[in-house]
RNA sequence: GCGAGGGUGUCGGAACUGGUAGACGAGCUGGACUUAGGAUCCAGUGCCGCAAGGCGUAGGGGUUCAAAUCCCCUCCCUCGCACCA
């Protein structure tokens, strides 16, 4: 087997453990990947997202994010970009808090083994990364600055107090963002969620809608997110309309995107949680009634209040009636928990006839449904379509087409003073304070005198308290609560005696902007200073999943717009470009979980496979953004691909240069490597370069020139191989020096091509000719293949097409034969 | 229901602006080398057929010399939102 003539590495094995360690100590203690604000080179920012450190350790998911980034982080550097590529812990958060609770260890400590052990995991896979970065955002020194930002938005106005129906889960005990609730169900723990009215810290994000959704457009990002970005923040026009309440000098406001159907409204509908109703209290008559709906009504979850197939309920509110404001005529005023407090005004004017939700609530109450656009039948459903349908019923509307009479009402609305142009959006403000012990506490102090107060800046950071015991305390409250000392302090205004804040941030918070800390991770005086972040951001390009699209991503586009508001960050949006990969899913197909035990760890993987295997395999195992399930035999082919890699030390010649018969072939592969790491695809690339190892194990010899190239295009693939082969080969230097290949577009092309002969459509025989032969030579060649003139034999050719380089195409008249017959 | 993306061998998946469907990997079959092999190497592998040939990209129709790719209809799957007025 051992083939004594080459040189002394000749028969040398690969063993993936004796290697990765030492280039992963080579990297580390050269500093190679270290970030530096060079101005002379172009600058590039590679930003994954950081792991949340949980108990379980790394899983095969994160890997694939953190590869592909990988991938593109050292092919820019070798292309000469000077390259930031960081990594942290996103560090506070429930998970922690409870394991720590379970087993009584303090949640510093165990984030601190957790942290340890995922970095001990990364660095076993060799990534890039520039560790003297790190961040966590359960450090004082980094939490300092989430506090500061906070009192931004406090000072701004954009930090509120609020009594308000919250998201509860009954089983993490604290309140959840819209965001954070999942089909009535808590996101985190699948507990139930219901509604509880608590006073919370809100962040205002509305004020942000349309900045959030304008900027979209230009950036980078896949559509999906893009798509999910916008339905979240659901933007819609319409109008509003006052309604009189007869008898009284109020007014009911709704919001409508459909102003040109108000001659239609025949009711009212109002939420149960509106506040009119107690306003109104005096005038209503069947007060035992609605009292009892809307007990009814609170006392459901979200989630069966949302469910869609339910049928209407609701009460009249006796008593009390509205004014249509365009027909003049009072109409009933309804309660039913189909209408939402939480969107437009929490009221509707209801348009039976043209709104199948109206309809239905029509048609059980018995309600009167008028017909003010023509074009459906409104006896069996609403007619909704604004495009084909004509007004009726409408005065000075009637003829019109609704898209026209949306206008012309506005105006009218407008003019009369009972109604204005609106703009409404489903993006509610982030619920920002959650009662827990593992979170940064928010700096602000209660004075009975002067209200809420800012911890002074210099008094950052409010220091999260050790606690002995973090369980919640069931009042509802934060475990902080419970600790008299932390919680009496005095006003720093007035002096007096005031009480601390007790809640903390949700670990939204941290992950808001961490990649501005990354920029400059040791500052004691800033959270980074505008001349790093001048050099670094934005970020150029964000992988990440898309689970994270509508809480994560908007949260750090609204503080970082925020920040660009407040002049202090240069850019108003903070990542260029945004991809997103598929999960891993276990070998059965199904989701990664404990409970499954389908979980893989990557630990054992890496000890067995190699860290290079497994990241050609995690790039491997399928398109880079779906689902895509685990397999063990697929990482092993991908060792073996590896094996076969470090073969080719034993078929190595000396020629420096490609060797003809493979020139086309190297510069081809370059060129696909090049594009498909761009592109994200990255299981073509590692394909094409099995491919191209397997021609040379096939022709038995690869020069140095072709095994140089190679080793530079696998390398941010399989980074710890290619290192210690281009080592062996004795090619100058370390990878990590080298400038990327480049490709020759014209030798790219093969001088010879296969064209394939079709005759009435069906591919009968190839011809191989030069790539610039005429037509007539290929012809020529096409018609002396046995198997054409066997299947022309009789026939009539009415039509040839060549396509240069791509078919010959023969069409006799007997192919048409069948339809004259017929 | 609305929005987005998909249905290709036994499996994961390839296929540029329409141009030899199934690259690459896995699995399987046969062979070689071996004390052995769950190592390695070689050959084969969409389906039917001895072959010639025929059939094949969810199903049906269409455009075209030529369709996985473009158009129409139907079915199915995944993801997101879900009484948003």
């Amino acid at each position: 087997m051992r083939d004594i003539t080459g040189g002394p590495e000749m028969g040398r094995e690969y063993v993936p453990s004796e290697i990765e360690k030492k280039w992963q100590d080579i990297w580390e203690s050269r500093g190679v990947f270290k970030a530096v604000e060079d101005p002379s080179r172009p600058k590039f920012y590679a930003l994954v997202e950081f792991p949340y450190p949980s108990g379980d350790g790394l899983h095969v998911g994160h890997p694939r994010s953190y590869t592909a980034m990988d991938i593109i982080a050292r092919k820019r550097r070798m292309e000469g970009y000077s390259v930031l590529f960081p990594i942290g812990w996103d560090a506070f958060g429930l998970p922690t808090e409870n394991y720590a609770m379970k087993h009584k260890i303090h949640p510093r400590v165990v984030t601190q083994r957790n942290v340890d052990r995922f970095r001990k995991q990364l660095k076993s896979l060799g990534y890039s990364f520039d560790w003297s970065r790190e961040v966590n955002t359960s450090d004082p020194a980094y939490y300092r600055w989430t506090q500061w930002i906070f009192l931004k938005f406090f000072e701004k106005g954009l930090a509120y107090k609020a009594e308000m129906p919250i998201n509860w889960c009954t089983s993490c005990k604290i309140g959840l963002a819209n965001e954070e609730v999942v089909g009535g169900r808590c996101e985190r723990c699948g507990g139930e969620v219901i509604r509880k009215v608590k006073s919370q810290w809100m962040l205002k994000i509305t004020d942000y809608a349309q900045k959030l959704l304008d900027d979209l457009e230009p950036l980078d990002y896949i559509d999906k997110v893009k798509v999910q970005q916008r339905n979240w923040i659901g933007r819609s026009e319409g109008a509003e309309i006052d309604f009189p309440v007869v008898g009284t000098d109020k007014k009911i406001t709704v919001f409508t995107t459909r102003p040109d159907t108000l001659f239609g409204a025949t009711y009212m509908v109002l939420s149960p949680e509106h506040p009119l109703i107690d306003d109104c209290k005096a005038l209503i008559t069947n007060w035992d009634e609605v009292e009892e709906y809307r007990k009814e009504a609170m006392k459901k979850s979200d989630f069966e209040r949302a469910e869609v197939a339910k049928e209407k309920t609701g009460v009249p509110l006796s008593g009390l009636r509205a004014i249509n404001p365009a027909t003049n005529r009072e109409i009933p005023i309804w309660i039913s928990d189909y209408v939402l407090m939480t969107y437009g005004t929490g009221a509707i004017m209801a348009v039976p006839g043209h709104d199948q939700r109206d309809w239905e609530f029509a048609r059980k109450f018995g309600l009167p449904i008028v017909e003010v656009v023509k074009g459906g039948d409104i006896q069996k459903e609403a007619y909704t379509d604004i495009e084909t349908g004509v007004m009726v019923n409408s005065e000075f509307l009637n003829g019109l087409r609704p898209v026209e009479a949306i206008e012309k009402m506005i105006e009218w609305l407008e003019e009369k003073g009972v109604g204005r142009r609106a703009v409404n959006y489903k993006l509610r403000d982030w619920v920002f304070s959650r009662q827990r012990y593992w979170g940064e506490p928010i700096p602000l102090i209660h004075c009975e005198k002067c209200g809420w107060v800012p911890v002074p800046e210099d008094q950052l950071p409010v220091l999260l308290p050790d606690l002995e015991d973090y369980v919640p305390s069931g009042t509802e409250e934060s475990p902080l609560a419970r600790l008299a000392d932390w919680v009496n302090t005095q006003c720093p205004k007035c002096g007096g005696p005031a009480k601390r804040e007790t809640d903390t941030m949700p670990n939204w918070a941290g992950s808001s902007w961490y990649f501005l800390r990354y920029t400059d991770p040791h500052n004691d005086r800033e959270f980074a200073s505008m001349e790093k972040m001048k050099y670094w951001l934005p970020v150029d390009w964000y992988n990440g999943g898309m689970e994270h699209v509508t809480l994560h991503l908007l949260y750090s586009r609204f503080w970082h717009k925020f920040l660009y508001d407040q002049g202090l960050v240069p850019t108003p949006e903070p990542y260029q470009k945004r991809t997103a990969h598929g999960v891993i899913l276990g070998e059965d197909g199904e989701k990664m979980s404990k409970s499954r035990g389908n979980v893989v760890n990557p630990d054992e993987l890496v000890r067995e496979f190699g860290a290079d295997a497994f990241r050609v395999y995690e790039m491997f195992i399928g398109a880079f953004d779906q689902a895509v399930p685990w397999s063990q035999q697929g990482l092993k082919g991908c060792r073996r691909f590896l094996e076969r890699v470090w073969k080719l030390m034993d078929i190595l010649d000396g020629t420096p240069t490609y060797s003809p018969e493979f020139e086309a072939a190297m510069h081809r592969t370059i060129k696909k490597v090049s594009l498909d790491y761009e592109r994200m695809k990255f299981n073509t690339a590692v394909a094409a370069m099995m491919s191209l190892v397997n021609d040379f194990h096939a022709r038995g010899r690869i020069t140095r020139g072709e095994l140089r190239s190679l080793l530079l295009i696998l390398n941010p693939v399989a980074p710890h191989i290619t290192e210690e082969m281009w080592e062996m080969a004795g090619f100058e230097g370390h990878i990590w020096e080298q400038s990327w290949p480049t490709w020759d577009e014209a030798k790219t092309i093969e001088e010879m091509v296969e064209i394939p002969v079709q005759i009435d459509g069906k591919n009968r025989a190839t011809v191989t000719v030069p790539r610039s032969a005429f037509e007539g030579d290929v012809r020529d060649a096409a018609l002396q293949e046995e198997r054409v003139q066997r299947h022309l034999k009789g026939r009539e050719i009415i039509k040839e097409v060549y396509v240069p380089g791509k078919v010959y195409s023969i069409v006799t008249a007997e192919s048409r034969a069948p339809e004259t017959r017929n």
